[in-house]
DNA sequence: CTGAAAGCGCTTACAG
DNA sequence: CTGAAAGCGCTTACAG
């Protein structure tokens, strides 16, 4: 029992596989009985029928799938809530979210030829290779940090920057004068790490004053602990991580030093986790607005299903949740 | 310039596109030169050919896909890692592993007749008619809560009763006798939590110990406080907590209670975040061993590609990680 | 308003 | 050792 054809549908209802192509894609401007329609429609049903992908694939050179590249680290809640919203943006309008985590020897050619998506997101930069062949072959583009962002030709992503920014201001607006950027020690991190870093050090440099510190913080405490006598040592009294899970570090290595923050040591992360707010002390975080990137990225892609012109972007809707830690 | 074609490859190497099929796909018993072999392969490459997978999986009825099925909450990062192994595993065999978060509106069948997949790995249950319609087309279903698992006929899973008892013998074992259940207040987390606190159940009444008591936790500091403190009024000295998020919770709520862990109550949790070796204090857990859950779901996958037997079933797995909560 | 026919790009018996 | 041909299931001009 293979599966049910249009043909199949067709000699059920007495009707061409013409007829029941045009009834079932609801093509406009042909004109069928409503008779037909419908009984076209009803045995659809009973046979359970359901089109074959991979040939209209083959036909028409396109699915009804929207593929997401992530890259191959765990990338945490916050992306994760993303994808979802995406997909629920995206239902409505009859396409699927499919997500791939960049593991894996196999090359980036190989999946979007398998699936043939209607557009390729990509939450990582693409090589130009890649990103030209998939634009060659006809599928729609886009990228979570923004088209402006070649990594390759050195140019940051705005949005990274902000963020390392909006970290800075805060702090300094309470009086901090020197700052400690604690780095993740997962390399394939450093990617969005250097650019939030840079945000760091050019908001010193506005505020005039002196580089950020820089330490590696590794997900344990003694490591966190090294690193945040390091940071004392040199006088620093606050600390921007990278994201909430190394400040989460930081704030243990503190109370594995027994210093206290925000007195001794201020913190402030990236992303508002579920686990930022009950921390010890409650985590001070910038965090994205998801729902506003997720409807947007939702809207680059239908507006390009319909042919219709890109919505303008929302900004980076990025927002600082003060708590207790800074 | 739509893409290269087989007979780009075939006009271009002098040979017909059955040769070129036949080389490129490294068909066995067919006997071709070598020296025909070597221009096939170097037209191909110089071409940047890659066959459609469309074509391929309509001709075939099957793709080299392999799609996970998660559920429609944000599953963690022990999840990810899974998944991140799981690709690993079965790339070396030249299949790629994609992901569909459970969101949106679109029925299932619609994905996996978009993506004609080798195999499908569902993460949560499957609708028993989903099941038999992807049997019916030929493809190899999978489930990580194991076969025997299914809910609509009341059967809990295996592992996840074996969590609930490890988090009880673990506290008993250090002379704990009155447990609280701290439930996730996410109602899509109850398929699971059911089973593990059967699991929890189960063990209490093994040892003699009274009932556990169940308390919603939700994941902020004040509805944790007052968990903990109906709790306490109950006797309560040890908590299992459906996993690390609501264990965090937990102790966060002692902290405000000012109530220290694990003397006044002890805590643990499930999953082994990394947040959870940063907590307050360091909070003991059940691991879930993923590289073994991994490489078991790879083994099913390529069992059935080679029309092998299944490998044997490694074991749950699970340990539990000793740190300061308990 | 509906049907016969071509063709998307591949794989695979089958015939030489 | 290699090629001509059929056919996977669909969509879509084109002809009635």
């Amino acid at each position: 029992m293979p599966g049910i054809t249009s043909a199949d549908v067709a000699r059920e209802s007495g009707v061409s596989r013409t007829t029941v192509s045009y009834v079932l894609t609801g093509r406009h401007g042909v004109s069928i009985s409503e008779e037909t329609r419908r009984r076209v429609h009803e045995t659809a049903a009973r046979l359970g029928y359901a089109p074959s992908a991979a040939a209209r694939a083959l036909r028409t050179g396109r699915s009804d799938l929207v593929l997401c590249i992530l890259p191959d680290w765990p990338v945490g809640p916050v992306i994760e809530t993303l994808l979802d919203q995406l997909a629920d943006g995206l239902s409505g309008r009859g396409l699927s979210v499919l997500v791939h985590h960049g593991r894996g020897t196999r090359p980036l050619s190989d999946l979007w030829r398998a699936v043939t998506p209607r557009a390729v997101i990509g939450f990582a930069p693409f090589a130009d290779e890649d990103l030209l062949a998939m634009r060659r072959a006809g599928i729609q583009v886009l990228g979570t940090l923004g088209e402006e962002h070649r990594p390759d030709a050195g140019l940051p992503a705005e949005s990274q920057l902000e963020i390392g920014a909006l970290q800075v201001r805060h702090l300094a607006a309470r009086g901090h004068r020197r700052f400690g950027y604690a780095w993740p020690t997962d390399e394939r991190l450093g990617i969005f790490a250097r650019d939030r870093l840079l945000g760091v050090r050019r908001a010193c440099a506005e505020l005039a004053l002196p580089e950020p510190v820089v330490q590696p913080v590794g997900l344990e405490v003694l490591d966190a602990a090294t690193a945040v006598r390091r940071f004392l040592e040199l006088g620093v009294t606050a600390v921007t991580a990278y994201n909430d899970d190394v400040a989460l570090a930081v704030l243990a290595g503190l109370r594995a030093e027994q210093l206290s923050c925000p007195d001794d040591c201020a913190v402030v992360g990236v992303d508002d986790v579920p686990a930022a707010r009950l921390a010890a002390p409650p985590l001070t975080t910038v965090s994205q607005s998801i729902g506003v990137q997720a409807r947007y990225l939702a809207a680059l892609v239908l507006a390009d299903l319909d042919g219709a012109e890109k919505p303008a972007h929302p900004g980076h809707g990025l927002q600082l949740v003060e708590r207790e830690s800074a």
